[in-house]
RNA sequence: GCCCCGUUCGUCUAGUUGGUCCAGGACGCCAGAUUUUCAUUCUGGAAAUCAGGGGUUCAAAUCCCCUACGGGGUACCA
C-alpha cells in the first residue's frame, strides 16, 4: 500500500476560515493516524485575488493551533516548489499534453464575448454553459480548421485550454464520505485548465501538483465536489491514479442560512477565523480566537466534534486521541450550524486544566497593565478560587475585580435587599468586634468563629448578615466565600470596607 | 433554470448489517439541591410522531420511490 500523503492547499487570497482550519485538522488526523505526511501547498494561481499577508496568516496560525506540516511552504520538502506560482513554468506542458492526446482544446472566446453569451442566455432564463453542445459554434480549434487555429495562435490571440468532456458518458468515482457518484459527461461544461495569463487554474494545478506530489487522498470542502467529476476525468485523460477523495460538509451560520461568513461572525459576536486579521486594503479587523482569548485545545476539540464524532458519549479529546480515534466514516455528510455556546463550553473545560500558575502569571501581567502591583502567590491563589467560574482568562478580572479595588458603589439591587434600617449600627457593632481578633493568617477562620457565634447569639439571620458584609466588602452579590474574601485581603483592609460601608450607606 | 449533495430534540449529534428506539448523549433552556450571595457543581425536567407522502416487510429512523425543504456548484475564483 502507497504511503498516505495528504495536502491541505489554501489560496492566500485573505484569512483563514475557520471552516478551512477544520479541513486541516480532519487533513492532519487523517495523515497522523495513518503514519502519514501532511503537506501545506500555496494555490496561488489567482494573481488578482493575492492577498499580501495571507500566507504569513495562514503559517501562524497552524503554528498557534499545533498542527505541524510535514512538508510544504515554510518547511521545504522533496516534492517542492510548494507554491504554484513558483511552479508556473510546468503546467503548460500538461494543459498541452491534454491538447495533443485530443482531450483539451484551444479556445479563443474573449471574456467579454463569453459574458454576452451568458447574458443572453439569462434573459432567456437558460444558462449559457461551454459544452458539447455549444462548443461546435465558438471560437476554438475544435470548432476551426488547424490552419486558421495556428494562425491566431501564431498571430499572439490570447488563448485559454479547455478541457473537451466526452459526449454521454457516465462519470463515477466513490467518494469517501458520501459513496457512489455518478454524473453525465454531456452535464459538464468544458473548464478553462490553463488560463491566457498564462496561469493553470485550480483545476489543472491541482491534478498536476497531487500527481507529483503523490497525494494519496484529497480531503476538501464540499464546494468542489461538483467539480470533482472534472478532476477525475483529468486523472483519467494523464492516465494517471487518482487519488481517494473526501468531501467535507460545510460550515453554516448559526442563524439562518448559507455557510458560515466573515461577515457573521462580527454580526454574531464570535471569530471565523482562528487569528484577528487586519485587511490591508480597507483597514477593517476581524476577530480572531486567539485573541478573543480562546485555548488552540478548544477550538481543535470543537472543530473536531463539529462533523465528527467517535461513537461514544465522549465529546473531550486531546490531539493525540483525535489522531488514534478519528476516521474519515464518522464524518456526518450534512452541513452543521456554528454553535458559539458550545464553543464556549469547550473552552470552560480547556481552561480548567490550565494550571493555576500559568493563569496567574498571565493574570498578573493584565493587573499590572491596569496599575495594580501585586505578587504572583497572591495572584494564584484568586486564581485557584476564581477560575472554575471563567470559560475565558479575561474573565478573570470580572470575577476578582474586588480583590484589588474597594467597591467605588454598591450594586443598587444589592443594597435595597441586603442593606435595610439599622444595618450600618450593626455593622460597626461587628467591626468593633472583628478588630478584637489578632491580626495574623487565622484571622479569617477566627472572623467566622465569631460570626457563627455572634448571629444567632444576637438572633440575626445569618444570610442577611453575611451577605451585608459581602456587600460592603465587594459592592455586590457576586463573589466567592466570604472567610477566603476575609483570608486575602487581610484584617485590615476588610475592616476598613465595612467602616466606610457603613458610613457611606448609613441606614 | 440545470447538476450534485443532504434532511433525527433550538443546536451538535448517537442510532454501523431493519426488531431490545413510544429514539440516547452533549450544549443551551427550565426546576430543585448544595453554596450565608453570585457563579460553579450536582440531580431532575421539557425538548425530535426520526422533513412529508407512498411502498417493501411479521417488523423501518434504518431498504425503495416521489414530493418538499436546505446546502453547494454552475467564472480565464479558489
Amino acid at each position: 500500500m502507497t504511503k498516505v500523503r495528504v495536502r491541505f492547499a489554501p489560496s492566500p487570497t485573505g484569512p483563514l476560515h475557520i471552516g478551512g482550519v477544520r479541513t486541516a485538522l480532519y487533513n492532519y488526523l487523517f495523515a497522523k493516524q495513518m503514519g502519514g505526511d501532511f503537506l501545506l501547498r500555496i494555490e496561488d494561481t489567482d494573481q488578482t485575488r493575492f492577498v499580501p499577508g495571507a500566507e504569513e496568516y495562514i503559517i501562524e496560525s497552524f503554528k498557534w493551533l499545533g498542527l505541524k506540516f510535514d512538508e510544504g511552504v515554510g518547511i521545504g520538502g522533496e516534492y517542492g516548489p510548494y507554491k504554484q506560482s513558483e511552479r508556473k513554468a510546468m503546467y503548460k506542458d500538461y494543459a498541452l499534453e491534454l491538447v495533443n492526446k485530443g482531450k483539451a482544446y484551444y479556445a479563443f472566446d474573449t471574456a467579454e464575448e463569453l459574458a454576452q453569451k451568458r447574458a443572453e442566455a439569462e434573459a432567456e432564463k437558460k444558462n449559457f454553459q461551454y459544452d458539447c453542445h455549444t462548443r461546435q459554434s465558438l471560437k476554438n480549434s475544435l470548432a476551426l480548421s488547424e490552419q486558421e487555429t495556428q494562425e491566431l495562435i501564431n498571430s499572439g490571440a490570447p488563448f485559454v485550454i479547455r478541457f473537451k468532456f466526452e459526449e454521454n458518458e457516465q462519470i463515477e468515482f466513490d467518494d469517501l464520505i458520501r459513496g457512489h457518484i455518478s454524473v453525465n459527461s454531456s452535464l459538464l461544461d468544458d473548464k478553462v485548465l490553463y488560463k491566457s495569463d498564462g496561469m493553470p487554474t485550480y483545476h489543472l494545478a491541482n491534478i498536476v501538483d497531487d500527481h507529483l506530489m503523490l497525494i494519496s487522498h484529497v480531503i476538501r470542502g464540499e464546494e468542489w465536489l461538483p467539480s470533482c467529476p472534472l478532476h477525475v476525468s483529468l486523472y483519467k485523460a494523464f492516465e494517471w491514479e487518482a487519488p481517494k477523495f473526501a468531501h467535507l460538509p460545510l460550515i453554516l451560520k448559526p442563524d439562518g442560512k448559507g455557510k458560515l461568513s466573515k461577515r457573521d461572525g462580527d454580526r454574531l459576536g464570535f471569530p471565523v477565523f482562528p487569528l484577528e486579521w487586519q485587511d490591508p486594503k480597507s483597514n477593517e479587523i476581524s476577530s480572531g480566537y486567539r485573541e478573543s482569548g480562546y485555548l488552540p485545545e478548544a477550538v481543535i476539540n470543537m472543530l473536531a466534534l463539529l462533523g465528527w464524532n467517535d461513537g461514544t458519549e465522549q465529546e473531550l479529546f486531546s490531539l493525540q486521541e483525535l489522531v488514534d480515534k478519528f476516521s474519515i466514516e464518522r464524518i456526518s455528510k450534512h452541513g452543521a450550524k456554528f454553535d458559539m455556546e458550545k464553543a464556549k463550553w469547550f473552552n470552560h473545560q480547556y481552561l480548567q486544566n490550565v494550571p493555576n500558575r500559568v493563569l496567574a502569571e498571565e493574570y498578573l501581567k493584565e493587573l499590572n497593565a491596569k496599575g495594580y502591583n501585586t505578587n504572583i502567590e497572591f495572584v494564584e491563589s484568586i486564581v485557584a478560587l476564581v477560575k472554575e467560574r471563567c470559560s475565558f482568562a479575561k474573565e478573570l478580572w470580572d470575577n476578582s475585580d474586588y480583590f484589588f479595588v474597594r467597591p467605588s458603589e454598591y450594586a443598587e439591587k444589592a443594597l435595597k435587599k441586603r442593606w435595610k434600617e439599622g444595618t450600618s449600627q450593626r455593622m460597626n457593632d461587628i467591626i468593633d468586634n472583628l478588630s478584637k481578633i489578632e491580626d495574623n493568617k487565622e484571622w479569617g477562620e477566627k472572623a467566622e468563629e465569631f460570626l457563627m457565634e455572634y448571629i444567632p447569639k444576637n438572633e440575626l439571620n445569618m444570610g442577611q448578615i453575611m451577605n451585608s458584609i459581602r456587600l460592603a466588602i465587594v459592592g455586590d452579590t457576586k463573589g466567592v466565600n466570604m472567610v477566603e474574601i476575609f483570608k486575602l485581603l487581610g484584617k485590615q483592609e476588610s475592616l476598613e470596607r465595612m467602616k466606610i460601608a457603613s458610613e457611606k450607606i448609613n441606614l
